[in-house]
RNA sequence: GCGGGUGUGGCGGAAUUGGCAGACGCACCAGACUUAGGAUCUGGCGGGCAACCGUGGGGGUUCGAGUCCCUUCACCCGCACCA
């Protein structure tokens, strides 16, 4: 008798798919395309552990699944390979980035491999190589070109831990993302990236998206759009204006005084010389505390006036102007106008500092109040007074009508902010992408010509951050010290890399042209395959990885070398494995590792489990017993087609029919809903019911039953369908039809209630009709009983389900 | 504070459009086979002796609610002085 022993099974048609090239792309197969892929991993020093697995496992049987439907599909796999762990290793061991890099590669190809995923190992790609990053060098200096890269000295997130300057996106709770770490803020000159010019469509384009919506509505957030209006304040008794972002322009009449950010540079003229030394205190005080205790703790309102006043340009009324920390330099105009009656903050603080507070909208069908006897800042809708023209017209009219008489008036305009900041797009340290710019005394700041790229990464002595603001490649004379590409006198080399974000913006794109010597891909390659139809990947990369690959997607088709302007079509974000309700990570130490439950039940059965533990969006703790059940799945499964599989003459019966109709009509239906928690039962159930059946299963559904595991449990079922006597990969099949002459029963059973609850069940045929059927249940002797001494009130028919009679 | 999500047996979780709650698996219990069982197979397994009661709590709509509406509680995630 024949046994399953995963470990022979495994290696042998691993080593068949190997041989065969099996999942080699066919570029010229003519079928249409299906592009699914995994976000491609950092390969870092601890590997793979069973919650990585979880995505993997998703992808490649949903791929494998598109694969015999007739798909030619892409699901290609390679490394992030840039970043600051194998830095950080560096330093502390002396190894060169390149080399633990390349040995860490080597352990997650092994272990992947191990999955037996169906990845094209023939456009592996890493990140780090120069053949790679030659043409994230090229995007860049396109992107300088355009003048969507630019220097600026501003004041930036840095990590004093990191030694590097981060990207507002990679501030988590005033923490730097990677470490931890408070954030501090520093003045730098910094390359940035302008992708808050591409804001707008960043956020319209979500809607062609099909992305849970919990990650289109942080990445709305995100961005963070406001529509409103500028405002013009003249100052009293000084030449300048202060401008102001306000999203509720109907309220003008209510601003009793002006906040400006401590930052903001009219506050050292404006002061006057009273108020000086208290704005100089409050300043200095708002500057050294760091961002997180200035936005997350503390929230009690704090400030100073500065002794200046504005005209507010309805009435020419001069309010006064305060300094507070409640005013973020950083959005909107870094000023505001202050309408204590209609806004929380505002309220807050002109009730800390005896501010007048100035009601202009009445709630509908209420009393007008004072400002004095408000509790708290009314911010809805309602019906403007004490404001002149506007008085009577509701929140919305008022807007509209306010900021077409600023327009006329040329007080202000209508306006349109956002949250999102530009990208800071350069990090001091040594292990990314060298910025491809050369700084020339006569020429400024030139692009490396695209042919002379890539700007090779060179090798250093010491891999320390400078910590003074510069990478380590500043160190190193033979780098720094070139020529101008424009006029050939002496200049240097821009010493920043890039952020490690860089290489994943477009990898998505390199998969279909990997090998691509001359540009980063052939447009027709990347028309043919693009967008990805399905990406799956964990919902930590929400608005970091994700955010920045659509907006270098947006630049590439605007530069005209793609298409299309969405990267990925659909994305599916699964769910975390946790081990002791926390997420896996080896400095907890409570990962489960891959190899020892390979070991002891094979590839198969893991991948099962790993499908089967939940509904795969949602986190799952991992039980190191339920295992079993899967393995147990399979054990059946194969013993099942084992014994029947020489067994030619087996005819189907009709139930049989039936059974695997419905079984697989089910199991489209949950494959296609990413329901593989209840693929996996419902494989359990159909085995069940098979083994339990007392005719002899036919060849026809152990076939079919091989074609559709295989997507799940690849292994086992090449090996079956092989048992069944087929020389070729289970893979060469297609999937198996349904046809709906066996989805229907001639015969059902049907449940009777009484006042809804269920009094009997007996089988009719389908085809009665709601009268006949009546009849017969209320001839049936129980309900003749049941309903002897009852009036039926109403009666209800459910055609194949259930009779109801409402009695008294 | 704002936004989103989740609450179903001892556990993970099932349940088209409102129509048999608890599929499937784990654990557990009993039995079979065994020198043995942490192997395998068979059966049982929400609570209650029962009528009945049961999907976080309370209310509602309905012939009928895990599913729809209102309200409330708990937990999780994201954002967080964004003018």
């Amino acid at each position: 008798m024949l046994v399953y022993d995963p470990k022979s099974i495994e290696s042998k048609w691993q080593t068949y798919w190997q041989e065969h090239d099996s999942h080699r792309v066919n570029e010229s197969s003519g079928k249409p395309k299906y592009y699914c892929l995994d976000m491609f991993p950092y390969p870092s020093g601890s590997g793979l552990h069973v919650g990585h697995w979880r995505g993997y496992v998703i992808s490649d049987a949903f791929a494998r699944f598109k694969k015999l439907q007739g798909y030619e599909v892409l699901h290609p796999m390679g490394w992030d390979a840039f970043g600051l762990p194998a830095e950080n290793d560096a330093i502390k061991k002396g190894i060169h980035p390149k080399e633990s890099t390349a040995r860490n590669i080597a352990n997650f190809k092994k272990q992947l491999a191990q999955m037996g995923a169906m990845f094209d190992w023939s456009r592996e790609i890493n990140t780090s190589s120069p053949e790679y990053y030659q043409f994230t060098q090229w995007i860049f200096v396109k992107m300088f070109k355009m003048g969507l890269a630019y220097r600026k000295e501003m004041p930036i997130n840095w990590c004093p831990s990191c030694k590097t300057g981060l990207a507002n996106e990679e501030v988590v709770d005033g923490g730097c993302e990677r470490c931890g770490s408070t954030v501090t803020k520093r003045n730098m000159n910094q390359w940035m990236l302008r992708i808050t010019s591409y804001a707008d469509r960043l956020l319209q384009d979500l809607d062609k998206l099909k992305w849970p919506e919990k990650v289109k509505k942080m990445q709305a957030n995100w961005i963070g759009k406001s529509i409103g209006a500028h405002v013009h304040f003249s100052l009293v008794d000084h030449p300048s204006s202060i401008e102001v972002f306000t999203t509720r322009p109907d309220t003008l009449y209510g601003a009793t005084y002006m906040v400006l950010a401590p930052e903001h540079p009219l506050v050292e003229s404006i002061t006057t010389s009273a108020q000086k030394e208290a704005v100089e205190a409050y300043v200095k005080d708002t500057l050294t505390k760091s961002a997180l205790s200035r936005q997350i703790f503390d929230k009690t309102k704090t400030g100073v006036f500065t002794g200046a006043y504005a005209y507010n340009p309805v009435n020419q009324k001069a309010i006064p102007i305060y300094i507070a920390d409640y005013v973020l330099m950083e959005y909107g105009t870094g000023a505001i106008m202050a309408v204590p009656a209609h806004d929380e903050r505002d309220f807050e603080f002109a009730k800390a500092f005896g501010l007048p507070i100035m009601p202009v909208i009445s709630p509908k069908n209420a009393e007008p109040i004072t400002g004095d006897a408000m509790t708290e800042a009314y911010v809805g809708d309602g019906v403007l007074v004490h404001s002149g023209a506007l008085d009577g017209l509701s929140v919305d009219e008022a807007k509209s009508k306010m900021i077409a008489w600023l327009e006329q008036e040329q007080k202000g305009s209508g306006a349109t902010t956002f949250k999102l900041r530009d990208w800071v797009f350069a990090r001091q340290r040594y292990w990314g992408e060298p910025i491809p710019l050369v700084h020339c005394d006569a020429c400024g700041i030139v692009p490396v010509p695209e042919e002379e790229l890539p700007v090779l990464l060179p090798d250093v002595e010491r891999y320390e951050p400078t910590g003074t603001g510069e990478s380590p490649l500043a160190g190193i004379e033979s780098f720094v010290n070139t020529t101008c590409p424009t006029c050939g006198q002496p200049a240097r080399r821009e010493t920043d890399t890039m952020p490690q974000w860089a290489g994943s913006c477009w990898y998505f794109l390199r998969f279909v042209d990997p090998h691509n010597t001359k540009e980063p891909f052939a447009k027709e390659k990347v028309d043919h395959w693009l967008p990805v139809d399905m990406y799956i990947g964990g919902v930590e990369h929400a608005v970091l990885h994700l955010l920045y690959a659509r907006f270098f997607t947006k630049v590439l088709h605007d530069l005209g070398v793609l298409s299309f302007d969405e990267p990925f079509t659909q994305l599916f974000n699964q769910g975390m494995m946790t081990l002791n309700g926390a997420k896996m990570s080896k400095s907890k130490g409570n990962v489960v590792s891959p190899e020892e439950l390979i070991e002891k039940y094979g590839t198969d059965t893991l991948r099962l489990y790993e499908l089967f533990v939940g509904p795969p969006e949602v986190d799952a703790e991992w039980n190191p017993r339920a295992i079993d059940g899967v393995y147990r799945f399979l054990v059946k499964t194969y013993r099942l087609v084992a014994d029947h599989a020489k067994d030619t003459h087996a005819v189907a019966s009709s139930d049989v029919l039936k059974l695997r109709h419905r079984f697989i009509a089910q199991l489209n239906e949950r494959i296609e809903g990413f329901r593989f928690n209840t693929v996996v039962s419902g494989f359990m159930e159909f085995i069940s019911a098979l083994q339990d059946h007392p005719t002899k299963v036919d060849r026809e559904t152990l076939k079919a039953l091989m074609i559709v595991l295989a997507p799940f449990a690849p292994h086992v079922a090449e090996e079956g369908y092989a048992l069944l006597g087929y020389t070729n990969s289970v893979f060469t099949e297609t999937w198996p039809q349904v046809d709906g002459q066996y989805l229907v029963d001639d015969e059902v059973e049907i449940v009777v209630q009484i006042n809804g609850k269920i009094r009997d069940r007996m089988m009719i045929a389908l085809t009665m009709s709601e009268e006949a059927v009546l009849e017969s249940v209320k001839s049936r002797e129980t309900m003749v009983e049941a309903l002897n001494d009852k009036t039926i009130v109403k009666q209800i028919v459910v055609p194949g389900k259930l009779v109801n009679f409402v009695v008294k």
